[in-house]
DNA sequence: CTGAAAGCGCTAACAT
DNA sequence: ATGTTAGCGCTTTCAG
């Protein structure tokens, strides 16, 4: 048999409200009484029950978050971020992960609607942004980590146009003039970004600075390679003096083609990658890479959500938070 | 103003329990009713209230996971597994993050506890066996992927003295005869039984084969590369013909330490890692590896679970499931 | 096959 | 300061 607030308080020869007051560390009860009822839970083995507290209170204490990946570094450390917010008003993060597919993700997007979680942080695989918003319409507030800005929503991201201009100012400053840009397929809207921002920081050079874009399918290791096996093919007058890669994996594979063909990087030529994952700080040459501000987006996604419900569902942000650099060897060593 | 059972089944001109059975689909409700109460469903945008369901039905549909680490390809396979076992039943399950702090896990323990999940999978940070046995005594079902059993709860987890076994005998199989065993700290049981595996394989086998420990402070790539150095130190006649490393990622900086010195793998040495991470394929020599049956755990976890809940809690089960021997160049390239 | 009504365990307003 | 009690929205008998 369930143990509830009833079979405490019996124990305790208290009032249910007395041991809900106690439970909840509210109110000022006797420290007698505080003592009697804490007893009677520890004997008992009382567990409060979410349900009933949710029901009557309606209010949750959960964050809900939906990624496609959860191998991916983005997106645990913006949970990350998001847990650590929402500890702070003694709420919790519960992570779905939807491995790229719809059905499971329409699932998590039900399930968190249901539970009437506090907000819902959503990096979204295909466009659910209609299901998605039917569950706003019961007041849900939910925070798009989408590039692509949606109206009905709000959303938190990286500054990509800015990622772009300080990877390739990075590059400039330190003496580059032939540069690449390594990544794709060019239709992500991330990636357009950046190449705007590479094109900006191009614009603001006196010197003559070249950006060529070597267009990829995708961004893996394995692609990286193949980049790097092509831009060696070319006589070295004419080869990139610097490739700036979408990606940390597109990097790392690039690295492995020059090591492979023994050539000197950054004497060579000088890399950058994007995302500062772990193993950037660990290749052959350590990868200058650009960092993406994840745990802020994280926290910033939680407070919107907090912010959305006290307002009342106002007005939608979209908001954007600065990338850094992270220098390192493939770009400084001489 | 929230909508609920009762404005849907004012709007469709039916009572609340006929609306109750359209939305769980059961019952023969008639299909002219079936077809109001969902056109008053969308019109209303209603979202079933899950607190209150779970509160009358005293059943939840969530699967609690608690993992210390949302970076670790080991756990979010897992977590996939469980999640396809969970789906079955029209489940789902949601992940905490502790992110090795005991606090942070100690919160999710409890929030799972207080709702009522289905059951509880958990990887844990610190020992929190005491805590959740509290929550266990309420009769959830708690299934520890620890590989220290603790007869008050159920585990699953994978073959370590099999993988240990394997590896060492695809090693010897492929001619080897003098094995490095590179990992630690040796007071882990994980590599103490793969340790044990590896006897095994050599006692089994006629030919002189010697087995040399390396003992690592952590399993990282700098750390890998560490060990490369001192083998490639010594006089090659000395030299192991081939390393088995407990993670991948020593095997990769025992990869790139050799790459470096151009010795030539696996013709001077062949290297096999351990876990197949997506980056093993991708290495310069692409990595032999030992795959652990992480999705088939999750599922594992998720039928115990179910199978505890209906069986009363009754009998503890601690499960183990064989790892799989992935060949790549690293050992078989001539 | 459908409608009416009793609670699930808790919180919060009110009474004492 | 503590006790009493009315629901929160739903599921689930039990009648009709």
């Amino acid at each position: 048999m369930e143990v509830g607030l009833r079979e405490v308080a019996a124990l305790a020869g208290v009032s249910v409200g007395t041991v809900s007051n106690v439970v909840n560390g509210r109110a000022t009860v006797a420290q007698e009484y505080v003592d009697r009822v804490n007893d009677a839970v520890m004997q008992l083995g009382f567990v409060r029950n979410d349900a009933a507290r949710a029901l009557r209170s309606g209010t949750s204490r959960t964050v809900g978050m939906i990624i496609p990946d959860g191998n991916n570094p983005f997106y645990t450390s913006v949970a990350l971020g998001a847990s650590d917010a929402a500890t702070l008003n003694n709420n919790i993060v519960l992570v779905g992960t939807s491995h790229d597919e719809a059905e499971r993700e329409a699932r998590y997007v039900e399930a968190f609607g249901e539970q009437r979680a506090r907000g819902l942080i959503i990096a979204s695989a295909g466009n659910i942004h209609d299901r998605l918003h039917q569950f706003a319409r019961g007041g849900m507030p939910s925070i798009l980590l989408d590039p692509d800005v949606d109206e009905r929503f709000s959303s938190v991201g990286p500054d990509d146009v800015l990622g772009g201009r300080i990877g390739v100012q990075h590059l400039i400053d330190t003496g580059r003039r032939r540069i690449g840009f390594v990544g794709g397929p060019m239709r992500l809207r991330v990636l357009t970004d950046r190449l705007v921002g590479a094109n900006d920081a191009i614009s603001g050079t006196n010197g003559a600075v070249t950006l060529e874009v070597f267009e990829t399918p995708d961004r893996t290791v394995l692609t990286g390679r193949t980049i790097g096996e092509r831009v060696l093919k070319r006589p070295p007058e004419t080869r990139p003096d610097a490739l700036f890669a979408m990606t940390d994996l597109l990097a790392i594979g690039i690295l492995q083609a020059l090591d492979a063909h023994r050539v000197a990087v950054p004497g060579d030529i000088s890399i950058i990658g994007y995302d500062d994952i772990d193993f950037a700080s660990t290749t052959s040459v350590p990868l200058t890479s650009i960092r993406q501000p994840m745990e802020i987006i994280g926290r910033k996604a939680v407070e919107m959500i907090e912010a959305q419900r006290e307002g009342g569902s106002k007005k939608r942000e979209h908001i954007t938070i600065e990338p850094t650099l992270v220098p390192r060897d493939s770009t400084l060593r001489p």
